[in-house]
DNA sequence: ATCGGCACTGCAATCGATTGCAAAGAAGTT
DNA sequence: AACTTCTTTGCAATCGATTGCAGTGCCGAT
């Protein structure tokens, strides 16, 4: 039911329902009582597309993950999932609509698209991926454009993220704090969110020596890679875990080795997700704060629509200690 | 830059422009090289909201959640997270984008207003919730709507989801099956979903009783509502969560608690999400098959779309075998 | 020379809502 | 009575793409 056939039904044009249903002003109240019941009754809706081509606003947003490297790792981390909740709550109590986008970028011209097919009033952009350099270029010439992820010296996109590097050390520094001085980093380091946690790691440590254990991010292959580390022998004393869910693996290769934690083994873990404080035992981890991340996400893309200036945020990591570590 | 913009550089109509990068026959070959070659010069995008409006199809699919009861339950369970990843996966991978609505029904136009918007070509709803009025009422007039969920005698909406029924005879069979006779069952029962799990439970348990400890689904309040039923002593030998994060919050109560598992208490979840393989001990619990299910749920969906007849589905639940049960 | 047929291209309507401007009618003023 | 002012409503343009139908020009056939 579109506005011109309750116009024909109330023997008015539709310029005058129109003006009715969003309560103009210069429309009469007996006219516009009388079309709102009628409305009502026929139950009108109108099509949000001509509304919106005409206004040259959705009141949508844009909500993507560029995945470059790992295709897999977003789907099962609770982390980004939960980020994506976040924004998504958030979003939706302003009344906006979120167009999700899981872009595998194929070619440069992702981006592009996506800003540019009116469907949306602002993107938000998780995780930088490999994909940078396109971003940089689109930033460029579309303001409402906010990504969480790292910030770089001479960066012109938007980013708002923890800081990663004060994440790993803060790792390190609890870690020595309890004596412990065989560290092992456990993860990607590729990732420039992981590669900031392993420099802060190692900046902390100082002169005590970091093993790094390399591998994907998916649970299995963590797991795997754990065991086949502590069946070298030599085990370390401490473990920092690039995520929480990289973490839940190596607790459970720790214990299918016979080692106790945190007594044989301290492990610490990152982000804090839901999850991480119900393993057995609770997770030690450095939890990022996504409450005020995704809420200065979303205040900073609102600013950038309304076309006020806004500028990058780092969010502090915290230490939430648990059992573990 | 717009199709009329390319139009006048090119000396050309915007009729002519339109057919040329759809690649109508009718257009020269020549013209048609030669406006491709300005389209991409210049970065020509069109206007995806007037495209679609003409067309009255939109190439995007709804993703809502109605959040009757339980506000916080779906951010944090990983379940409902992952079968949002399943879905956009396959959505995305059919071409379709994705308007993600996370609904928190205050009257029932929030469905209706969903289809008749013209923004979305199809609607898949993630749980029925205590919306299963509203959603019969729309799905009467609505065809390409599918939910996952419960199916129930008499219903009109398409359905997809798992034999809870039989998942919870599964539970109970695989228990007594290792001689556990004090079974309890973990979680709330109001739910639909959660209804028939215990339904049948209690079915395949016969004659065994079957305790029921009833409690919010958030992980804190499991977590308390186990640790004050084991303070009363007279532990049960087995228990079935509703859930695995409900699960994985007994897990730890119960080890905090200084029993073991299985050897104390034998622990089934259900869902088998990601994380499941990876606590301590391995959760043994009742897979609810996501990639079928939501392969169904797509398949079914874009069937609607088309107009042809569908049907709804159930897939079987299955028992996964691993260390806590 | 005329005409039929074919290959292109453009005009203008269309999708469904919003809104500036003008006009009609009512009311008030002198 | 004539004129202004105000309220209320409608006409028609607009947003930007798609597409049926008509028109142009060129070809070969008669």
């Amino acid at each position: 039911m579109k506005l011109a056939d309750l116009a024909a039904m109330a023997g008015v044009s539709t310029a005058t329902v129109s003006r009715a249903l969003s309560g103009h002003p210069s429309v009469s109240k007996t006219t516009q009582e009388r079309i709102r019941a009628l409305a009502r009754e026929h139950g009108v809706r109108p099509n949000q597309l001509a509304r919106n081509l005409r206004m040259r606003s959705t009141g949508a947003i844009a909500l993507a993950m560029p995945l470059g490297h790992a295709r897999t790792q977003h789907l099962t981390d609770p982390f980004f999932l939960s980020l994506l909740g976040f924004l998504a709550d958030l979003l939706v109590d302003r009344g906006y609509d979120i167009l999700l986008s899981r872009v595998l970028p194929e070619n440069d011209e992702w981006l592009d698209r996506l800003v540019d097919s009116g469907r949306v009033d602002g993107v938000l952009l998780v995780g930088q991926s490999d994909q940078y350099d396109t971003i940089e270029r689109v930033a460029a010439r579309y303001a409402p454009l906010v990504v969480w992820g790292v910030n770089r010296p001479e960066q012109k996109h938007l980013t708002i993220g923890s800081d990663n590097i004060l994440g790993g050390r803060i790792a390190a520094t609890h870690l020595l704090g309890l004596g412990r001085n065989r560290l092992l980093f456990l993860g990607d380091p590729a990732p420039p969110e992981f590669a900031d946690r392993l420099a802060g790691f190692r900046d902390a440590a100082g002169t005590t020596a970091v093993e790094v254990l390399s591998c994907e991010m998916d649970p299995d292959a963590v797991h795997a890679a754990v065991g086949a580390r502590l069946a070298q022998g030599d085990a370390p004393d401490a473990i920092f875990a690039a995520s929480d869910v990289a973490a839940m693996s190596a607790l459970r290769a720790l214990t299918e080795a016979g080692l106790d934690v945190p007594g044989d083994v301290a492990v610490v873990g990152y982000d804090d997700v839901t999850l991480a404080a119900h393993t057995s035992p609770p997770l030690t981890t450095i939890r990022q704060d996504l409450v005020t991340g995704t809420r200065l996400m979303v205040e900073t893309l609102l600013r950038r629509i309304a076309g006020e200036p806004a500028t990058s945020a780092i969010v502090p990591p915290e230490l939430i200690l648990r059992a573990s570590a």
